[in-house]
DNA sequence: TTTTAAATTTCGATA
DNA sequence: TATCGAAGTTTAAAA
């Protein structure tokens, strides 16, 4: 039996299910009225409603209201999930350390309980991401200026990492930084970042940002600050595995 | 009835359920052996394995492994989820426009499924916000410095918001950015990037970052740039409201 | 363990 | 609707 599943579990069925899927290493989902509170990083308290609780073995526990793709209170996995009748109600608790918190789920009516005995080897494998934007460039920089050399990927600088440490076809040095989405001025910052740092030691250096797309407020930034933008349209957003990119000057 | 659950479900079944909660509204929670596929600002392939599926009224869907806090695959609010029995399988398809993307889990057996009413007119509280440090900080300016003026907060400049406009004891006009949690190298950023603006047309300037604490790589980063560090160690880690703070020069 | 940066980040506020 | 910045961000990788 892969799944158990209970209607209207009593207080102490909760309690008692929760240590057993806990202990089991079992997935608990709970549909409940309850009320819940966090106390840790910051603290809350939410009233009285319908929500989905699931606790994972590995110390996952999740709130979720009927909206939104958030919990609305959680425990990330590595700390650990408990149950106890406490005036007549299941509590569900989980804790963890560093940093010290708590989440508390106070059921004040059980409507269902599924305890879910999973097994599942399979690991999510993804493409479109900013590596594989990274290996594209590495093996065709030419897709960001003709001529233009990759000297150094990831390169550690006393500020931070660098994407890509290039140079042009004079030989000019160019620190490049790479988004997958559209450059924020927060992106601005970092390639500013790494070129004023280049700048103290070094007499000329060239600072690129290279994204699908940039609001004009990022691009004047860039412009005002002698920085420049690259467009690289085509990546990622085509899912059929074609590499072929566009690009736009700046 | 809140809570509806059906065990071992077959595909058309799972299909008509699916159907039925997106149009009453509830929420719908299915245990199965599934495998995913997702395409949008990635792609990407989960292979078969038993997870817990959650589809909202809103149009959220989650994908949930029995490990970890993210759902492997989901969809935010906003999109819609529809199902439909193909090759056999119940399918569940959610999808949203702006951004166009797609998640689709084919259950290849459905182990129990889940149908809740649920009703949740709560809505979370919170305390220890970077907003409610603002309004402290607002109140009590001498926490970051004797003598030190607020003179505008949330100002806009031409390349961002500077959290606060202050002047110190000498009139000397200070930026001060503030963060809730330890200081990054993104944040010392932000703070160079209004400072480096406002020196554009003004001759002397301080820039001052205020957060609990900070990496010495972050703290050596506003030291080069002359911009200075204020530990403000107490706020929100007290849960009990006190609002006491300590300070910590740099 | 700490630091650093990405993320299918999501979410809320604002223009 | 786009943009900007916070978030109890989480997660993964590297030192």
């Amino acid at each position: 039996m892969v799944v158990e599943k209970l209607d209207a579990p009593d207080p102490e069925t909760v309690a008692e299910a929760t240590k057993a899927a806990v202990r089991d290493g079992a997935v608990l989902t709970v549909e409940a009225r309850c009320e819940v509170e966090y106390e840790g990083r910051t603290s809350g308290y939410l009233g009285p409603g319908d929500r989905v609780l699931v606790a994972k073995p590995d110390g996952t526990f999740l709130v979720h209201q009927p909206t939104g793709h958030k919990p609305v209170n959680w425990m990330p996995g590595g700390g650990s999930v408990s149950a106890r009748v406490s005036e007549g109600d299941a509590v569900l608790l989980a804790r963890r350390t560093n940093p010290n918190e708590r989440v508390e789920a106070r059921v004040r009516e059980a409507y269902g309980l599924t305890r879910f005995d999973a097994t599942d080897g399979a690991t999510y494998e993804e493409s479109g991401t900013e590596a594989e934007m990274h290996e594209y460039i590495e093996a065709n920089p030419e897709v960001l200026e003709p001529g233009l050399r990759i000297v150094e990927h990831e390169r550690e600088s006393k500020y931070g990492f660098i994407d890509f440490f290039a140079r042009d076809s004079d030989s000019v040095p160019v620190v490049v930084e790479v988004k997958r989405i559209q450059a924020t001025l927060n992106h601005f910052d970092q390639l500013q970042r790494y070129v004023s740092l280049y700048e103290e030691t070094n007499e000329e250096v060239r600072g690129m940002l290279v994204a699908p797309s940039a609001s004009e407020r990022v691009k004047r930034a860039l412009r005002d600050n002698g920085l420049e933008f690259v467009g690289l349209s085509e990546f990622g957003t085509d899912a059929k595995g074609s590499t072929e990119a566009k690009l736009t000057d700046f």
